[in-house]
Order: C-alpha cells, then sequence, then structure tokens
DNA sequence: ACCTGAACACCGTTCAAGT
DNA sequence: ACCTGAACACCGTTCAAGT
C-alpha cells in the first residue's frame, strides 16, 4: 500500500555515528556489487558493517532508503564529472564535444560496473526525486541547444533520455563481455549518438 | 552458496495439472508486470493463481524457476519474429534490412514492456542458457555478415550484442516516456544503428 | 498424479532497554 | 545521542497427509 520511505531518516551528529552511517553504506555497496539485489539483505549489511540491525534502521527507514542514497551519491558524482565535460565542450564543435559527455559517463560507469548498473534499476523502480538527475539531463539539453542547427532531432529533452539511456546500455553491454577499453566504447557509443542526432 | 534451481521439476501429464501450471505463470506474469520484482512473491503468485503454494513447488523448484519459464517463453517468441524478419531481410538493401529486425524487436517489446523491462533484468541476473537467445543473437549476426563489406564493425558478435542492448534501451526509454509511436521509435533505433554499423 | 497447508528457517522492521 | 538484540509479521521452501 503505503510508499516506501527513501529519505535518510535521522541525521548523525556525533563522528561517532556519522562513522557508523559510512561503515554501513560501504558494506551496503559492496553487498550490491558483489551479489545484485539476490542477497541484498539488511542483516547481511549489518554483520558486514560490524553493527546491530538495530542500527541500520535508525539511520535509514528502510533497505530502500540504503540504495537510495547510493543512487544520490553516484547521481552527484556523474554531475559532477559531467557539467565539467560540459563546459570544456562548450567552446568546441558538436562531435569533439559529444566525446566529452560521452568520455565522462564511460569513466563514471566503468569505475564500479556491476555496482552501477544495479543502481540504475532500481533508480527507476523507486520514486526518487533526485535534483542531480534533473541537471544531468539539463546538462545534456544545453548541449543539444547549442547544436541545434545540426541535428536531426526537434524534442531535446526527449533526445537528451535517448542519450542516457543509450551510453548506459553500451557501457553496460561492454562491461558484461568484459570489455574495459574506454576508447574502443567510446568510438562506438559517437557513432551511434552522431547517427542518432545529426542531420 | 549453491545455485538456485531454474529448470521446471516436473511435467505436468494431466490436462488439470498443465492447466495448473498455466494459471501459476500466468499469475506470475500479472504480478511481475503490474509491481516488478519488488512483490513478486510466490504467495502472491499461488493466491493470484487460486492454488496452494505447495502446488507452486511441485513444478517450479524455485521463484526464479517461474522467471526463467518466463523468460524462456518470451526469447521463444521473440525469436520467431526475428527469424521471419531476418529471412525477409535476405533479399533487401542493408537499412531496410535494418528496418526489418528492428520492428521485430519493437513489437515485440511495446507489447509488455513493463514485463519485458523486469524479465530482461533478471535474464542478465540468471544463469540461463537458453538457446532461443543462442538463435536470436545467430540471426542477427548473419545478417550483418551479409553486408559486412559496407560495415565499419570486425566483431560481428560484439555488434550484434550491442545492437540488441541499443534496442532494449531506446525501446524502454521510449516506454517510459509514455510512447507508443512505433514508427517514431523504429525511425530512432535505426538511425543510431546505422550510425554505428555503417562505414 | 496431483493437491493441500502446517511447519521451519530466514528477512524486514520495530521497540524497549541500555550506555 | 547512539547502540543493542529480542520480538513479530511475512516470505521461500519442504513435506507428510490427503484425493
Amino acid at each position: 500500500m503505503g510508499a516506501v520511505a527513501l529519505s535518510p531518516r535521522k541525521r548523525p551528529v556525533q563522528p561517532r555515528a556519522q562513522a557508523t552511517v559510512e561503515v554501513i553504506l560501504t558494506a551496503a555497496a559492496q553487498l550490491l556489487e558483489r551479489d545484485g539485489l539476490a542477497r541484498f539483505t539488511t542483516n547481511a549489511v549489518a554483520a558486514r558493517a560490524g553493527v546491530s540491525i538495530g542500527s541500520v534502521y535508525q539511520y535509514f527507514p528502510s533497505k530502500e532508503a540504503l540504495t537510495a542514497v547510493l543512487i544520490e551519491r553516484s547521481l552527484a558524482e556523474l554531475e559532477r564529472s559531467l557539467t565539467q565535460a560540459g563546459n570544456d565542450a562548450r567552446r568546441m564543435p558538436f562531435e569533439a564535444g559529444l566525446r566529452k559527455l560521452v568520455r565522462a559517463a564511460i569513466q563514471h560507469q566503468l569505475a564500479r560496473p556491476a555496482l552501477e548498473r544495479t543502481l540504475d534499476f532500481e533508480e527507476r523502480r523507486l520514486p526518487l526525486a533526485d535534483a542531480a538527475a534533473e541537471r544531468i539531463q539539463a546538462t545534456i539539453v544545453a548541449f543539444l541547444k547549442q547544436h541545434q542547427g545540426q541535428l536531426w532531432v526537434s524534442n531535446l529533452s526527449a533526445a537528451a533520455h535517448d542519450m542516457q539511456a543509450t551510453m548506459r546500455a553500451l557501457i553496460d553491454a561492454a562491461a558484461e563481455r568484459g570489455e574495459r577499453s574506454a576508447d574502443a566504447i567510446e568510438q562506438r557509443i559517437v557513432r551511434a549518438l552522431r547517427g542518432y542526432l545529426l542531420r
């Protein structure tokens, strides 16, 4: 029935408590990375973090709230490098700028491919209204707007959405095959997006 | 520790039992479609199917075995329409053939987008060795081989894998935005794949 | 052959009790 | 303020008992 509570319950004020929260989040990330959602249990998180289950629920109102924080942190990180890439791209021709954005996404996703893939899935399942996600979308739309004259697409917002989906899919697919060369992945994504976008 | 058992446990021989298995699978599909993995419980499946939980476990050794059968059926269906499309494509130039394949994938995925997306996620989580999936891959590789002279890609197997990932991503993204026009989706996917593939 | 439902181990979450 | 762990409702899975 009721929606799942996702926002952290209570802010840790003492340094000791901040450390507890970090150790819990680290354990959660490691479990999600190693075993995916299947063995991601609150008991396993507490055990791996070396705290009692009660401590987990003191700061996180639900299992999903743990995932939500990991998603937010990941998005904040992606936002930082994508904003930087977007700024660099401003003085570049279309394809060089596109390459900058693609490169930022690859580096982010390829750092921890298994974790990112799971977070991604949960991101679409959970009703997060994340500000970083909206700024990421806005950065891509701004890039597209800048080159709109050369582009085939008219709905820039939908195009930005499709770009993110395509980048994620091709990075995940490469990671699944065990590929690790960012250069080769970059080239393929740029080719696909150029075909999608250009007039 | 041990791997999850995925193959059906026992074949229903009497018509009554075949009906039981079907009603269980239908309930499972409806639950997955409506609520995703979150509320997909064996108890809910049994209740919705109107059978006892014992009956579910008589035919399926685990919850994942239910999902596995749904995945296999979905792949078998996609294989049928993709094989047909591949045959039609044989007498066509590259882009018309590509369009045939893309159209088949769209029609399959857009029929039940939410269900297909969840099955897709589980497909990569579960250790399925599905024959239909390999024939789908082979069909796409065969198509690529036929036009290899015009193509930029050298690793046809990786390219076929990327094509499937791209198609799924762009169909899912469109479905997520509420888009329902197969024509518009087709055009965007064909543009992206043409850019990816062509020299 | 097929179906049932109580039983058991485990998971998500709460809460009274401690420091 | 922070932490603990027993307690409870529920879920995955089994199995003895039925037709």
